[in-house]
DNA sequence: AATAAATTTGTAATGATTACAATATAAAAT
DNA sequence: ATTTTATATTGTAATCATTACAAATTTATT
């Protein structure tokens, strides 16, 4: 997906009105690095032996900055399941019932029809899918 | 939306393999006749009164045993809060972030172009947008 | 170097959901 | 009709994710 060095982190969350601390790069290089969406907890399992100081606290923090800055969406298929995404572009998630995984595929999200008139101001659209994925309706 | 009686829903829960109990058959209604997709709060204490012995637990029994028949849907629009729709057809769901409102709306969701192979097999589509809705954006 | 501001951290509090065992109800068998 | 069996409901406790908050640390400013 991207491919962002440290540096490069670093103007990125600047030029986001983001300050560029050493926990809240570490955990957006993750993010990018991640093509599973990943969940708080394993942000922080992932992290924790780098940044041996590291607090779930912050994790949270940081996550919420990012998303009221716009540079990060929430992904919710499943009510008590939160992950996140650094992929802000249109596009949709699909989630096995079966092994859990979360894969991203591309839709045109922004050509949907609806009936919601032009009063409703729309900021984000989301478009989940679920189902089984290939390598687990092979298995059975 | 629908309109079915006391022993129309007995009958509807029945045809989806489901014993129609006493709390089963109000929890259905209940949904039935709520236009807001409530939470489980809300379903409880809206019945509490009426069912003095009612549990919490029945409640989350009840509709986790309606979302495995298929009869509802779960709604998940922001991580920490879970929704529940009797409206299992073709729609979309749009969230005020003033108010706090879901509203339906409509969507050819089963038109939309993906480039998910032919492998992946498909059970569930969901569409959910937020933003802000007329009545909000008026009072600003 | 001193002060102020912002960030991180750890603990405690909250709230939603589930696990589980006991009770109550309904269905089946005698 | 009574006993037995299965199913559903209930209440309490346990679990888990998230937030609140204050203290400690780090960074920026004067």
């Amino acid at each position: 997906m991207k491919n962002l060095k440290m540096d490069n982190i670093r103007d990125y969350l600047m030029t986001n009105d983001i300050k560029p601390s050493y926990q809240r790069i570490r955990i957006y290089e993750y993010l990018m690095n991640s093509y599973d969406h990943p969940r708080v907890d394993e942000i922080y399992k992932a992290l924790i032996d780098e940044i041996p100081t590291l607090s779930k606290t912050t994790v949270y923090n940081t996550l919420n900055l990012f998303i009221e800055k716009g540079i990060i969406h929430m992904v919710t298929i499943e009510g008590t399941e939160v992950r996140y995404d650094v992929d802000i572009s249109d596009h949709g998630h699909f989630k096995c019932d079966v092994c859990g995984k979360v894969y991203d595929f591309k839709a045109d999200i922004v050509e949907i029809e609806t009936n919601l008139g032009e009063s409703f101001i729309i900021n984000q659209k989301d478009l989940f899918f679920r189902g089984i994925c290939p390598s687990c309706s092979v298995k059975n």
